[in-house]
DNA sequence: GCCCCTAAGTGGGATAAAGTGGGATGGATT
DNA sequence: AATCCATCCCACTTTATCCCACTTAGGGGC
């Protein structure tokens, strides 16, 4: 299970270093493959980066919906045409696909934020905004958490 | 069960001594890892801290709920995405995750509140606030012990 | 009440690890 | 043959962790 985010950057070349946690993680499962898409939370976009038996598994739930049906064609055409297999270097990085990095709007300063199963890549900024959101949703409303039954 | 209070300090380096009498709960555990990430009470910001188990329940919690229910999404974005793994070192101490000790205003002086299950960080000054203002809507509210069904 | 002893909390140098930057290499494409 | 680009490799910087030592507060025995 992935757990927090961490700030990092990416280089003149596009790479992304993995945080050590997260790789801790990859190594558990004895592949360090991930698969890297795009993504939208609240407007603002994202990657989604999954290890490949998470998404693996996903592709079966996928496999197991009807076919021809509009929305999953769409969904197919939006998650999965974009997805993109990477390996980690030795260095512990991945390179972004030139598409995604451009796609999230990611330049210089980014974040991973975990996602339990897998975890996103965000623009600093674009998180940050992300963030406040979600913070001030909770201080705004006193009946948040008692509402999500924690 | 964490129980009481305790006045401590940042050193320069941003570690945390953990109260003695909350690492034998943690060791009675016989785990000695915690979890930390942010939070806020009354509009004030703190850091919450889990043992791992707790924290671990939580997540399972959180597993069950609906994934893209707007609410669950932005309380994963907020407290889940910053929530990190810390190791106690030799000393009895962690490191506090720098985003984190901006996030609740953390100097030098610092109050280790429990929390039942789990504890909370708090800058000293801010504590002081929110320990009055919870002392005299006691003191207004006659009926504040009892609609409590205490 | 005084002193020792222990344990808790704090401080700081040394070491190890993580993250980053950039040149070199080699395969693929044109 | 030349170019492009992904990967490797080496090096540097920063950050986290380990380890040792000092200080203070509390407890027990005298």
């Amino acid at each position: 299970m992935f757990r927090g985010s961490f700030e990092h950057t990416l280089d003149a070349k596009g790479r992304l270093s993995i945080p050590s946690r997260f790789r801790e993680v990859l190594l558990g499962k004895g592949d360090e493959r991930i698969v890297i898409t795009n993504f939208v939370v609240d407007g603002t976009r994202c990657l989604d980066v999954y290890p490949l038996d998470e998404w693996l598994r996903l592709e079966e739930e996928i496999r197991k919906k009807p076919k021809f049906e509009r929305r999953m064609v769409q969904f197919q055409n939006y998650y999965l045409a974009s997805a993109c297999e990477c390996v980690v270097d030795k260095q512990g990085r991945i390179l972004v696909p030139p598409p995604l990095r451009h796609y999230a709007n990611l330049k210089r300063d980014i974040i991973l934020v975990s996602a339990l199963d897998k975890f996103r890549v965000w623009d600093k900024e674009a998180w940050k905004k992300i963030f406040a959101d979600a913070e001030e949703k909770l201080m705004q409303d006193p009946d948040f958490l008692g509402d999500l039954g924690l």
